[in-house]
This record gives C-alpha cells, sequence and structure tokens, in this order.
DNA sequence: GCATCCGATTTGTGATCACAGTTTGCAGAT
DNA sequence: ATCTGCAAACTGTGATCACAAATCGGATGC
C-alpha cells in the first residue's frame, strides 16, 4: 500500500547536512544571529539531532559564502564586519542591484508589481510591530521577488552571498537603531516598476541599498 | 633543540583539508579539468594522501562557490555551463572588472604597471606555446594584479568565484580554438592605465572581457 | 544490432572515536 | 583588587566504518 502523497509526486528527503545548511542559512540572513556570536560543531549537531559530520559540512560551506567566519583555531563566528567592509558590500548591492532590476523590467507585469506591494504592506508592518528579523526577511523578500524576473541566476546568487554576509551587521543595527518609518524607497521602486521608467527604477535602488544601510550605520 | 625555521616566523601548517581545497581550486580555476569530469571523494583522497573526511570538505566548499556541480545523487563533476550562464557570467565580469580597474587606477604606481606588463609576456608566450593552462593562469593574474590595488577584498573575491565557475569551460573553449593571436586589448588596458584615463579604462576592461569570451564561443 | 535486466562494484552519507589544541574558570600569589 | 598559572572541559580535525543508493559491466532477450 503507497502512502498518500502530500506534496510532489517524489521528494527523496534532503541529506541532513543540507537541512542544517538553510536552516542555518536562514538564520544568517534574517539576521536571527548576532554579529560575533560562536557557533560549535556539537551544539549544531544536538540543535538539529545530527552528529558533527553533517553539521562540519554545513558549516564549511557557509563559511565559503562568506556568511561565517573562520577563526585561526577553526572556531567558526558570526561576522563582525569592519565599517569598510560594510560599505563595500553596500557598493556592490548598489552596483548589483540595479542591473537586476532594470533586467527584470522588461519582463515585470501587473501581478508581479501587486505581489511586491503586498510584500511591502508586511514589510511595513513589520516596521511598525518593532520586529528586526520580519523587517529584514520582507525587506529581501521585496527585492528578490523583483530580481527573479531578470532570470539572471548567476547574478542572484552573488547577490544573496552579500546578503549573507551583510545579515547579522543588517540586525545589530537594526537593533541599534530602532527605526520607526517604512523606507521610502520602496514606494518609488514600484512607481518607476508601473510607469517602466528603467532610468527612474536603477535610481531607486540604488539610493534605497546605500541610503537604507547608510541611514543605519549613522 | 628548535628546528631552523626557513620560511616564516610561524606558519602552523594548514588543515589538510585546506590543502585539497586550495590544490584543486588552482586546477579549476586555471582549467586545468574538463566540464563534466566527475570527481570522487575517495579518489581525491587518495590524491592528497588523505581520508575522505577532509576530501569531503574541500569539495563541499568548491561546490558552494560554484566550482563544481552536485548532481541529484550527491557526485561532484566539474559544470558543464550552459551558453545562457556563460553569457551571463561574462556580463558579471563586465559589471565588476571595470569597476574594479577604476578603483584600482587611482592608486596604480609605475611599478604595477611594469609588473602587468610582464605578466602580459609571458601570456604572449603562452600563446605562442599553444599552453592552454598557462595562458589561463597569466590571463587571470594580469587581471588580478590590477584588481588587487582596488583594495576592495569582497569584490575581488566576488569576482573570483566567477572565475572559478568559468575555468573548465575557458579551458574547453580555447582547446576547441586553439589562437595564435594574443588578446589585443591588454594593450589598451595598459595604455589607458599609464594615460589616467578612467573611462578608457573602463571600455578597454569591458571589450576584453566580452570579446574574449564572444571571440572563443564563436 | 539494440535495448533490457541483474549482479558486482563503486559511490556519497552520516556516526563514532581518538587526539591535539584551545578556551575557560578558578585558585593562589603579588 | 589584579594578575598569573594551571587543570578541567571543550572544540575542531581527521580516520574509519556500516549502510543504502547509484553506477557500471556484461550477458540475455528481442
Amino acid at each position: 500500500m503507497n502512502e498518500p502523497v502530500t506534496r510532489q509526486a517524489i521528494l527523496p528527503d534532503p541529506p541532513a547536512h543540507d537541512r542544517v545548511y538553510r536552516g542555518l542559512r536562514q538564520m544568517v540572513m534574517h539576521g536571527e544571529i548576532f554579529p560575533g556570536q560562536a557557533l560549535t560543531l556539537r551544539g549544531i549537531g544536538r540543535q538539529y539531532g545530527v552528529s558533527m559530520t553533517p553539521a562540519r559540512e554545513a558549516l564549511r560551506r557557509l563559511t565559503a559564502e562568506g556568511a561565517l567566519t573562520l577563526s585561526a583555531s577553526g572556531r567558526v563566528t558570526t561576522p563582525e564586519l569592519s565599517n569598510d567592509r560594510i560599505e563595500e558590500l553596500a557598493q556592490i548591492r548598489a552596483l548589483l542591484e540595479p542591473e537586476l532590476a532594470s533586467r527584470a523590467l522588461r519582463r515585470a507585469h501587473l501581478a508581479l508589481i501587486d505581489r511586491m506591494e503586498s510584500i511591502n504592506e508586511a514589510n511595513a508592518r513589520a516596521i511598525h510591530r518593532q520586529d528586526p528579523v520580519e523587517y529584514i526577511r520582507t525587506n529581501l523578500e521585496f527585492h528578490r521577488t523583483l530580481y527573479l524576473r531578470a532570470q539572471s541566476p548567476a547574478m542572484l546568487g552573488l547577490l544573496e552571498t552579500v546578503w549573507l554576509q551583510l545579515g547579522p551587521t543588517m540586525r545589530a543595527l537594526y537593533t541599534r537603531l530602532r527605526r520607526t518609518t517604512a523606507p521610502p524607497h520602496h514606494r518609488l521602486i514600484l512607481e518607476a516598476l508601473r510607469a517602466g521608467d528603467d532610468a527612474a527604477l536603477r535610481l531607486a535602488l540604488r539610493t534605497d541599498v546605500t541610503q537604507g544601510l547608510r541611514h543605519l550605520q549613522a
């Protein structure tokens, strides 16, 4: 007798190291871990109910993406970025994101803009609720929803590693600042999308990315 | 009694997984491995005189950087890129490399240009000798020597993962083409550097990157 | 000739262990 | 009180193993 298949036809259950990787990656990207926090193989293994081996593979993978830093003694912590490094990562965002947005513009349709609108509302609610993790999550989802339409998987992949590196720092900055007003540039992005204005869209993204971080840093 | 220290004061000998990683990474980036070639844990372990564990960590790290692809069954091979993917990676290079060059321009001094000149000569010799690996290696070294002056480690890191992803493909394309003339744009790059002309430098890099690959692809 | 099937071999996965190095916390001395 | 030293606990590294899945080989059938 066959088990009733709830989701897909076949999903060959992901390996343990992949589950651990995904869980940790989401935590780092959404800023659920503060900068400088140390992660231990046995601790993660216990947390996910696996042995040290898959935990080690997940950490190795995340450090390769810059999501975690490796001390000289092999200890793994979430990165504490210098101001220069933060600035550089923001400049990379300012280089990649307008390009991805521009590529997506040609393929953008109304349903996409509506979806981004509703994500943006969730983002505003998260700000009002003072929920840093949910704020970061919806903000990234707003951007990613747009960039997925660019059909440039390699570029989006690079950008996501940048987001990963900034995750803990953004959380720390947000907590220190406690902003209460919504990011003003999302509306500009949506307007430029609706108008089909490439130059305005690029500019809106560049300012959203740089101003956002610069504002937090100040 | 102390052993005489030959090189540095202290070099705490790198872990096995790191040695394996470095070795494989260089092979992939320089195009010493053809696209589609499979790598096995036990095979790599034998080759480097280690067990499966460090070999697995090295492979996990390289797949995280896009240097290798992971099949559904967990088998690791060097990637066979589609034309679209090659095109996209070239566009990423065209986005990052002019920016890095521009940043380096302000800090570039004569000794740097001389060094690039001599690397370029080695590159020309490699072409004349029909040595694909040495051609790729000197070409990348030419670019990296310039970009190191940009003092933008995060951006250079991203770019290197792009180079990694292109490594095997560039080798395959080179072998299929057997070019005999030196890349013409390196001279333009050097001239723009000497003239301190930012616009010309950006353009020279953009064309070097796109033309180079497009020329190989045709 | 060409596809199919089945067994032997090879492969990745994950657990466990011993070991060396590091970190931590507490004691005693200045 | 503050610093120093030391022992106990902890941590990452790498080897080895059992196991299930995938791959490959050749023989068999059409």
